[in-house]
DNA sequence: AAGATTTTGATTTACGTACATCAAATTTGG
DNA sequence: CCAAATTTGATGTACGTAAATCAAAATCTT
């Protein structure tokens, strides 16, 4: 049986007040009986109930999902996995909360976090932007004692507990060696669609694709980045402005969440023309293109699992528990026409 | 706050005592009463709190993993992930144990579930052999109320409740797919190592990667298949034999577990002889070979995502609560040397 | 060594559910 | 309509932990 807090009365040879005391880090215990209580626990395996314990407080983890009010279909999605979350709330004594920020806004988001720090939930989960005071502000809550984990995009020299999301050099590099691959020996020219340089994960995704084409695809080069803000009419625009203009392009990779717009413009072109697409974030629109063979490959991570893994990991911090590094590793999925869940 | 026992007796007009016999199925209860009950916790939308039932219960949930006594890397994979899954026990309120049975034999699986019938554990998982024996033994079971999932391997025509592992046709696709992009216009042979064809799981890898390859790429043409049977030594002689024999072999498509012998013989060909690879699970030899160039894409079933997702749903099961389906779906990794763990 | 202070112990209640017991009420059978 | 059988209610204990209270003991001050 596994031992409870009356087996570390007995092996410390003091009372399951004290015992209380020391677990629940209560004051009035000297130091002597601290650490006696302390090898005790040590000696005999204790690990506190979680579940009892919960039910004894009558817990429940108020938890903060700070995300930045951007409207593409990625944002959309993450939104829907929260809600899905918050309907799990009950069975799983979460409390959660969303608050928007705009996007890009170190400033706001600043201000956002240094509010949270009042009121103390038991964690956050912030889609990070990249800036010096945001870095600050998070290693303030994590000094204050709160859990705080980034999601989808990290917050590189910050403190942060803990990153729910994928690796985007990595990201890129893959996208690089696939696009390389599918062209084989042809030599021309590939076009990159993002949304903003602006952004940490696309400026890291397009960091990795170039350096392996640079690297490991000498015949490729890359056109000048084209920065369609995400939005389907520009991306449209521009790719099919592109298109014509650079008559070598034979690879597209598309790093963005705007992909409505380059899927048009790639069905528009002469379809004596053969382009190898790679494109990020797996939707309604490049699932269809996936399967009727406009985009060849698309690399995806999953908002559900990044959501999911996130609670769980604050609320193993809350706890002071362990966390299960493998299963908390937000995998970049590469999905074919074949494999498509 | 969430209802309990209380608020259903409340709202059904009854007492506790009633509540309770119906909850757990105790008799004693007319017909008319026990709607009247079900009602309420219908519309009050009454959870039973499983933490709180499982501490008054002091429930835990013995489970039993049936393996085949397979000597490859990927089973021993599988062993170390339930033993990690076993030294979690104490906190998951889980009781493993692990029952062997020789692979590939239908009778030995068959007697080893039927124990298991008056046994009556919480749950089981098992590495199916695909044989109707196998089917009836496992229906039986599902009739017996208990938790039944098939893991890495399914029974198709059983009503195991859930399966934790690879869709393997869509497997072999893939693989088929990467090939056949990676070689582009290349024309020639590609040699298809497997383990065994009495195995299902490779049996359909096999089937998808033919299919397709048939389909798609018809300049490549697919050599008899060479049955290692996960050995080294005999992986290493059958591929070398195959690849001094035939010239034009420039793929090859390695969907079992003896990746070790296949490396060994690509490295001892001549240099000059480029030769694309897409293998099966990712381990020491394949990583490393990954990273090396001489294979160009690992498929790969996370062994413990598996495990966990097996237990997961067993518990659910065995509560009668709903699984997060998409939280459940293995997926089929492919891993390029970019994007490795 | 007396009193003040700190530390420790003993005990109780609570969380939400399970399960058992006994008494009371209701229904059923004859 | 009465007795027997069934159904329902009331109540208490338990699970492992948290949290509070009050008394007792130990330690510290001077």
């Amino acid at each position: 049986m596994r031992p409870t807090v009356h087996d570390i009365a007995a092996a410390a040879g003091v009372s399951l007040a004290t015992v209380d005391r020391v677990l629940n880090q209560r004051p009035g215990v000297r130091r002597i009986t601290r650490e006696k209580v302390e090898t005790a626990i040590r000696e005999i395996d204790y690990v506190r109930d979680v579940a009892a314990a919960n039910l004894a407080k009558g817990r429940t983890y108020p938890l903060v999902f700070i995300l930045p009010s951007s409207d593409n279909s990625f944002m959309h999605g993450l939104h829907a996995e929260i809600r899905d979350a918050i309907k799990r709330s009950p069975v799983e004594r979460t409390d959660i909360r969303t608050v928007e920020v705009a996007a890009f806004d170190p400033a706001a988001l600043v201000a956002a976090l240094d509010k949270l720090a009042d009121e103390r939930p038991a964690g956050i989960a912030l889609v990070a932007t990249d800036a010096p005071g945001v870095v600050a502000a998070v290693d303030k809550l994590v000094d204050d004692g709160i859990p705080v984990v980034t999601l989808v995009s990290d917050l590189t020299g910050s403190r942060r507990h803990h990153y729910a999301g994928v690796d985007n050099i990595a990201a890129g590099r893959t996208a690089a060696r696939l696009l390389g691959r599918f062209l084989g020996d042809a030599e021309g020219e590939v076009a990159v669609l993002a949304g903003s340089m602006l952004v940490r994960d696309h400026r890291e995704r397009l960091e990795g694709f170039a350096a392996l084409i640079a690297q490991e695809f000498p015949k490729l080069s890359i056109l000048p980045v084209l920065e369609g803000r995400d939005d389907p009419e520009m991306a449209h625009m521009m790719v099919a402005d592109a298109l014509s203009r650079h008559q070598r392009v034979i690879g597209v990779y598309s790093l963005g969440a705007g992909n409505r717009g380059l899927i048009k413009a790639l069905k528009g072109k002469g379809t004596d023309r053969r382009v190898t697409v790679v494109a990020h974030e797996l939707t309604v629109h490049t699932r269809a293109a996936l399967i009727d063979g406009t985009i060849d490959a698309v690399l995806n991570q999953d908002a559900g699992h990044e959501v999911r893994s996130a609670i769980r990991v604050l609320k193993a911090k809350a706890d002071g528990l362990a966390v299960i590094d493998a299963q908390e590793r937000i995998r970049l999925d590469i999905f074919l026409k074949d494999n498509l869940p």
